[in-house]
DNA sequence: ACCTTATGACAACACCGTTGACCTGTGAAG
DNA sequence: CTTCACAGGTCAACGGTGTTGTCATAAGGT
């Protein structure tokens, strides 16, 4: 009866397209991400992609059997793209810190497809891959199992969020963006003190950390918490 | 020439539609939260509300420029019913925490609107009043201005971030959230220990909190950072 | 050389947001 | 009390979306 996605493994037949494409899985997937860099992720639609593609738009369904199937697949190969170059030296809290702005970085470099992908879980190779470093970091450092779950979602679940948040908003068009910096500007620095006392006691400070992402600042807040309980986890054991 | 949208003060010409329903921001508002309460947010539609109001769809472009306004219209209530209700106890911690809880299960109430304003500013009456009274608490508890304007900042993108990962997550086609689930499940929890011990060895404790957002852990870890550095200040203050 | 069948192509379905043209009741002005 | 401008409701259409059932054909195994 054959079904309709054949696994990738089990593929034999390259049967070309009309217009001399002969697909996969890797092509598809690099195509829409390049689709998605090129005219932003609103631009990745089934029929664009196989337009891309030089494929009739049906042809994805015989490699992805949902449009969700490859945005997992996409998200994967992010994922990848984030933890190939990075190599753990054994300093815990450096390793952290230096993955965390890397996730960040990551998603920063690539906004449109960062805010696709943050919230799914993939199953796939370098999402696996991912979880079993940070996991062995933590646990390596002397976090009890429970523990380093909880510190481990919550490292990786804040440097998602903050990076899909960053680049949700540094993907704004440009117009938006300035409008979003004239009202910083206009409507809270000129707030009444008798009003608004604390935002007019601190609207120069306000001002001038509206610009930056607070991703840094809330990852070292964390981190410095984790290392707290670091230190009181190892004085019980050691006691 | 006439505008297609006419300021809500503006209006005063009360024609019914065809089924005798008065139209106005405020009903259509409130039309689309129930829809969304009722049948989830993918049932938020222009067609399906004017269905749901008894006119004709193209009528809400009458009373907003896009759906985009409609959804910050949406957003803008939603602040309202997660401030109005808020009385602060004079206890920063405390005061914090149930802000930040109630900001997060805020935008998991309303996942599509959450995730539409999360990263934009309004400099609308809520969002004001949001600022001054967080900015309030932490500067009242004795963070000085610079260190308040800093956490604040942290603290409110974590909250805000958090709050639109785990409401894009939520806002998923309930069949890809249970592929999810399934993932955990079967993937992670039957990966051999041998090449992934410490998936392995974490496995129950993964499984059994992927359920919930991270979001209250993350929360508590920066809370407690916050805290330790007031004690920090305050010593040094005192000395 | 033949046959199976994987895989690409096509057409159709039901939805979506948005817009321009049209029509009509409202409310104010005379 | 009538008139009349026009706000605002309606209709039809455009171009887009994901997805599926059906068909055609070339590739590969025999």
């Amino acid at each position: 009866m054959s079904e309709r996605v054949v696994p990738a493994a089990a593929r034999q037949r390259r049967r070309p397209t009309k217009q001399g494409v002969v697909l996969s899985q890797e092509l598809i997937v690099e195509t829409a991400l390049r689709l998605i860099e090129e005219h932003g992720s609103d631009a990745l639609s089934v029929r664009r992609l196989g337009r891309a593609l030089g494929a009739d738009p049906s042809s994805i369904y015989r490699y992805f059997r949902h449009t969700d199937d490859l945005l997992l697949a996409i998200a994967d190969e992010l994922i990848g793209r984030t933890m190939r170059p990075w190599r753990p030296t054994g300093e815990w809290l450096a390793d952290l810190r230096e993955l965390g702005l890397r996730v960040h970085a990551g998603a920063l470099a690539q906004p449109r497809a960062a805010a696709l992908s943050a919230y799914r879980v993939t199953g796939r190779a370098y999402e696996i891959q991912a979880v079993e470093a940070i996991l062995g970091v933590l646990r390596r450092a002397g976090f009890p199992d429970p523990e380093a779950v909880r510190i481990y979602h919550a490292f990786v679940d804040q440097a998602l969020a903050f990076g899909a948040l960053d680049s949700a908003n540094a993907a704004l068009p440009r117009a938006a963006r300035e409008a979003e910096a004239q009202v910083w500007r206009t409507v809270y620095s000129r707030l009444p003190a008798d009003t608004h006392p604390n935002i007019a006691a601190t609207a120069p400070h306000l001002v001038a950390t509206m610009r930056g992402s607070s991703y840094p600042a809330a990852q070292e807040l964390l981190l410095t918490a984790a290392a707290a309980r670091l230190r009181e986890i190892r004085a019980a054991h050691g006691s």
